[in-house]
RNA sequence: CGGGGUGUAGCGUAGCUCGGUUAUCGCGCCUGCUUUGGGAGCAGGAGGCCGCAGGUUCGAAUCCUGCCACCCCGACCA
């Protein structure tokens, strides 16, 4: 472990994949743009799908899972969507392998090629539609709210740890409804629900928005979308929201005969967060001493660190950490007691810092003698000496005090990197200057968006849903604007 | 796919211009003793096809040719 993620600003990305490294998070693996999730990272990304999980069953969605393969005549139904990932789509073409005549080593068998290519998934619309046709016949079978747990592929060219890797982990939901009106309710209780646990569990703050018709989903009629602010002043997707229109009932054909007996199309969604999730939780509020985690999702809440001299002294600590451990677990707090003798106090303090968690409790011979222990929190990294018997009232208060202060401190930030701007040359200066979200008007046109991108390189992340909707002029063209929306450099 | 760069122990590196004993240093790892309230100290030890293949040479980490891999900047993207 080394003392040097202090490179902010001048190299953030390289801060942040060692820091990602260095937290025991994952690591670059032998296959190319792909990485291993190691276990203490795992282990933050299971209760973030725990969480997400129980609002999709709160909202009555079930889980479900569909094949990892792709015929490609599926992939080529829908026009804009096959248009929109061809080209980083993996490709099986064979199914057996052969020893080489040259004994040169093992090669494909070119007799094993298969008549038609599979795809490796890079979103499931496809399949699953195709498999909707068969599930559904009658409004009796709408809505149909599915969602799935699963790894995609999107072969991209150039990939970062958990923000863009060529294999990643997520949820996909796909949903089918009777009405149009019920598709959109569906597709915006999700982009809520994202929102929510965003901020309620990764105490991200996100603006919500709808993306410009450039930006949208390839095959969707609308795409809702959270955006997120990170340390260096980038934006960051964190999730979408699709509403699909009915697009996808046309290209696979999913019909269902209505209450009056008539035969029409449904309405779909569908919606996804990803693995690129854990890369907004490291990017919003790690610090230079590694991880800040919100304490509802950090893997250990509380670390109890025993500083001694001899194994007698251990085990007069040990004597009295037992009973505090279980009265914590009762009470639903994850707990590590680190006894382990192969590493000093000071270098546990420092381990568990770059990790996150979020309280830290140090118990030594003077807290022996005076009946206390000493609390940090990693957060602020303050430290307070605590009467042992009001330790775990504390620890409960901190679990709360830390998830809303690191949510304050990231949303102050966000609000101090958000700026209005009304022309062109101040929206470059800004964007120069201090990054963040620029609020400024555009006349509506792709034209106009891609100018700003090829000459400032910043996009245009969202329509936001919230705040005023004032009319204005484009800061570009000076033609009408309905009301500003938010351009930032993005990831 | 265009432009630039780097490959030396698990990680980070020196050496390469100008070829020459046993390939440098730090972290980490192993053993022992002493330590333990903020990344321990001392002593000893293990670990290398110097990216791969070929060439030049008495001799190559170093020079030449080819290949491969990775990183950064673009284009692409959750």
């Amino acid at each position: 472990m080394g003392k040097n993620l202090t490179t902010r600003g001048e190299d953030y990305s390289k801060w942040y994949n060692e820091l990602v490294v260095k937290a025991d998070l994952a690591e670059t693996s032998a296959v190319r743009g792909c990485m291993v999730i190691k276990p203490y990272g795992f282990a933050i990304w299971e209760k973030m799908q725990k969480a997400l999980d129980g609002k999709f069953k709160e909202t009555g969605h079930e889980n479900a899972y569909f094949p990892l393969f792709i015929p490609k005549s599926f992939l080529s139904k829908e026009a804009s969507h096959v248009e929109g990932f061809a080209k980083e789509c993996a490709v099986v073409t064979h199914y057996r392998l052969k020893n080489a005549a040259d004994g040169s080593g093992i090669i494909v068998d070119e007799e094993a090629k298969l008549e038609e290519e599979l795809i490796v998934r890079p979103t499931s619309e496809t399949i699953i539609w195709d498999t909707f046709r068969r599930w559904i016949q009658s409004y009796r079978d709408l809505p149909l709210l599915i969602n799935q747990w699963a790894n995609v592929v999107r072969w991209e060219m150039r990939t970062r740890l958990f923000l863009r890797t060529s294999e990643f982990l997520w949820q996909e939901g796909h949903t089918a409804h009777a009405l149009e009106q019920e598709a959109i309710d569906e597709a915006e209780l999700i982009l809520n629900l994202y929102a929510d646990f965003a901020e309620g569990y990764m105490g991200m703050p996100v603006i919500k928005g709808l993306k410009t018709e450039s930006e949208r989903f390839a095959g969707a009629v609308e795409t809702y979308c959270i955006e997120a602010l990170m340390q260096d002043g980038r934006s960051l997707q964190a999730g979408t929201s699709h509403f699909l229109g009915q697009n996808f009932a046309k290209a696979f054909d999913v019909k269902f005969t209505t209450r009056e007996g008539k035969q029409e199309l449904v309405w779909a969604t569908s919606w996804g967060v990803s693995t690129r999730l854990m890369g907004a939780l490291v990017m919003t509020h790690s610090d230079d001493n590694g991880l800040v985690l919100p304490p509802k999702l950090a893997p250990i809440q509380v670390v109890i660190i025993p500083i001694y001299k001899g194994m007698e002294e251990l085990e007069a600590i040990t004597a009295r950490v037992e009973p505090l451990v279980r009265e914590l677990k009762s009470r639903d707090i994850s707990v590590k007691y680190d006894q382990r003798d192969t590493h000093k106090p000071g270098f546990k303090f420092n381990e568990y810092e770059l990790k996150g968690v979020p309280v830290r409790l140090a118990i030594g011979q003077r807290d022996l003698e005076n009946n206390t222990y000493e609390l940090a929190r990693r957060d602020t990294l303050q430290k307070e000496t605590v009467q042992a018997a009001e330790v775990v009232g504390r620890i409960e208060e901190l679990m709360v005090e830390i998830q809303e202060t690191i949510f304050k401190k990231a949303s102050d930030y966000r609000s101090s990197h958000m700026t209005e701007v009304s022309d062109y040359a101040e929206f470059k200066r800004v964007l120069d200057d201090k990054g963040g979200f620029i609020a400024a008007h555009w006349d509506g046109t792709a034209a106009t968006e891609e100018r700003v991108k090829e000459e400032t390189r910043a996009t245009i992340r969202c329509i936001p849903l919230e705040g005023p909707k004032i009319p204005g002029k484009c800061m570009v063209t000076g033609n009408p604007s309905p009301q500003k929306v938010l351009f930032a450099k993005a990831y």
